[in-house]
DNA sequence: ACATTTTGTTAGATGAATCTAACATTGTAG
DNA sequence: CTACAATGTTAGATTCATCTAACAAAATGT
């Protein structure tokens, strides 16, 4: 049985894992705002389960069971979040907070309702894809906005760094996912983007907003 | 903050309190399959907090606050099952396990979208009332199926004791809100009455069952 | 290479919610 | 009215998740 807490650090685990598949102290306990003490014994608690590695003064990583319970909670939340926007009218930025609390219910028919009442969706509200029953996703390569060169025109596929603030700037922007965004010019000096997209005018993207934009090149 | 635990202690009172309004430790222990130790302790820190009003060896009471606090739980609780039962098509006997957890979720707009999305319902989906944001009932009175007479028509407008074992027992005779019973005959003996409904063939019911259907008269 | 900073661990304390064992009060049945 | 049963409280222990303070290891920079 696995608690809330050990979910929350789980997925918070597999998320700072997503390039390295290690992590340290530090960062888990920044991402959790949970003292470094606490995380260490968490870890230890974690390593009795088979869900972590630990070893002193290493990186932690995740066992396979660990990722595959971690993936189990991310997709968990991200049913939540879907269904949270699809179904119940919500908006994109406003979901993550509920789902953060409602992916701890345990209730299997639950979620298997939730994922059939949305037509087994393949990728979140904010375009990250959703683990299937067995943990495993299907990752898709997308590319950084920030990437990409004067004269594309690109589709807005996923957001990175999906906090309420940034999503309501990109919903002042009236940028979406599907959005189609061409790139008019690239700023050398500073990274930011002169775009437009959906017959607005021409528009600046900072360098900031452009990292966190995942998009696909249409040709 | 009324934490998940005081929550439960809360709403196990006030549905305990429904007459007398009193509760005894042993009663509230037993409902919540907690020690009495535990509860005493419980009780004696929502009465910091001004919930209950706790005196030793007295019966427990909700105080103004804590009725309050307790129908916001409860309403809670209720719209959610009616948003399982009307909105995602889960069995009134699926519903109630799921309602126990997603009642902790903290946030005002889940809930009055809830409420939003269902119509503002003045019942739940086993004819409980649902109180409105203030914590205030509109309470109905219904009669005992068991308290009606030979000859009677009745529509059966609530549940009492809504175990998942009653509900699917009522699935299987096809008894559902609504239904229309006709009572032909009453055992004096033992309480069983001989009823029709919807064309089906006559059939017995047990002074048990009927003790926990509340019905209207039908002229 | 050493001093300093950053990162990580150990030890011990805390608060919430639970338990058992022992004792106290209240209610009840002869 | 007394004895026994039922109910309730107190005391002390446990588990989980957290913290702070002190110490230890690793990384960094001059
Ligand atoms: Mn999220
Ligand atoms: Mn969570
Ligand atoms: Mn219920
Ligand atoms: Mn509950």
């Amino acid at each position: 049985m696995i608690s809330l807490t050990e979910e929350n650090y789980l997925k918070a685990l597999f998320n700072l894992a997503n390039n390295a598949g290690e992590v340290n102290v530090n960062e888990l306990s920044k991402q959790l705002d949970i003292k470094m003490p606490t995380v260490t014994s968490m870890m230890k608690k974690l390593a009795e389960k088979k869900l972590v590695h630990y070893e002193s003064y290493k990186p932690l990583r995740l066992t396979e069971k660990g990722k595959k319970e971690a993936a189990l909670v991310i997709r968990k939340h991200r049913l939540t979040e879907m269904f949270l926007v699809d179904k119940m009218g919500f908006g994109w930025e406003e979901v993550h907070d509920i789902a953060e609390q409602v992916e701890h219910v345990r209730s299997a028919v639950f979620f298997d309702k939730l994922d059939e009442l949305l037509g087994f969706p393949k990728i979140d509200p904010h375009g990250a894809p959703i683990p299937d029953k067995n943990g495993k996703f299907a990752w898709i390569a997308y590319d950084k906005l920030s990437d990409c060169h004067a004269g594309e025109t690109v589709k807005v596929s996923a957001v990175i760094h999906t906090s309420s603030e940034f999503l309501k700037f990109l919903n002042n922007r009236e940028i979406r996912l599907g959005t189609k965004i061409k790139i008019k010019s690239v700023e050398s000096f500073d990274g930011s983007m002169i775009v437009s997209y959906d017959n607005r005018p021409a528009d600046t993207l900072t360098h900031t907003v452009c990292e966190r934009l995942l998009v696909e090149k249409t040709k």
